[in-house]
DNA sequence: GTCATTTCCATGCATCCGCATCGAAAGGCT
DNA sequence: AGCCTTTCGATGCGGATGCATGGAAATGAC
């Protein structure tokens, strides 16, 4: 039945509540301004940091289901911010690339995903703790029963 | 343009990451025994804590958004884990009893709950360290602008 | 009392997600 | 070559979410 230990709740409902309050404010933030979601951003940003990408591999980086990145990548097309390109040496796949307009949105919702960021975690805990705290999120963000 | 600084930058991606990757298996391991998901369990938990309860301070306690609450009572009313009783000073509202089954389900969840907590938490990282943990997030899991 | 404001909860509608599954291509085996 | 398995990506469908709004009761101003 492995009760958890008292610590082991608090930590656990505490990095809930903080990761859900942060991604709402940032996610907030963004829509009040008529910008995507953050999803969109971290898409972007990923290919333009990592060229054209195949779905897969940004399925991979991102941490996202299959199916989620599917439509994410449908919904951005449509919205003229990326562009499949049919792929030389495989023909299931295909290569995202970004589109000028893709480019000029990144470079728009930075500065408010930005602030938001600023917002709801670096100026709510001093230099000193973030650095502890990303030392000691580290071996969580990686996948489970590694 | 607030850029943040480095340090907020890897504590924000490993802080969203580390929640996912814990409410993702947590949500798993209740799916993968054909249990309702977590907020199932936070709902009867709250209500066998702190007794029958209204819909608003459910929502205040558990940090949900209004028609989120709404629509998930609907849900574990219609799962006959949860009564609606009309409330008697304030006829707008209600409200929301345990019923027996609901009981019966919180604790069956519990174990299987449990077990996620403590496999995506609790064995990962050292009581030490959970102790910090908890103690860095503090102020992240109170609302923002506060 | 009357009327405006605020609080409480539900819901229509569009979107999005999760699951399962599918078709198609690639890779491996004999 | 032929066939089986694995990988890649899309999608049908039911259900959940977010946003805006609705209606009804309570509260407050006068």
């Amino acid at each position: 039945m492995a009760m958890p230990a008292a610590t082991t709740l608090l930590a656990w409902t505490r990095l809930l509540r903080a990761a859900d309050l942060a991604s709402q404010h940032c996610a907030a933030s963004l829509r009040a301004l008529g910008l995507p979601p953050p999803e969109w951003y971290d898409v972007l940003l990923a290919i333009e940091r990592g060229g054209a990408q195949r779905p897969r591999d940004l399925q991979i980086a991102l941490g996202t289901e299959q199916y989620a990145l599917s439509r994410l990548v449908d919904r951005m097309v449509k919205a003229r911010l990326l562009t499949r390109v049919p792929c030389a040496d495989d023909a299931r796949g295909h290569l995202l690339h970004l589109t000028i307009e893709g480019r000029a949105m990144r470079a728009a919702m930075w500065p408010v995903y930005a602030e938001a960021i600023d917002t709801a975690l670096g100026a709510r805990v001093p230099e000193e703790d973030r650095t502890a705290l990303a030392r000691l999120l580290a071996p969580l963000a990686e996948p489970i029963s590694a």
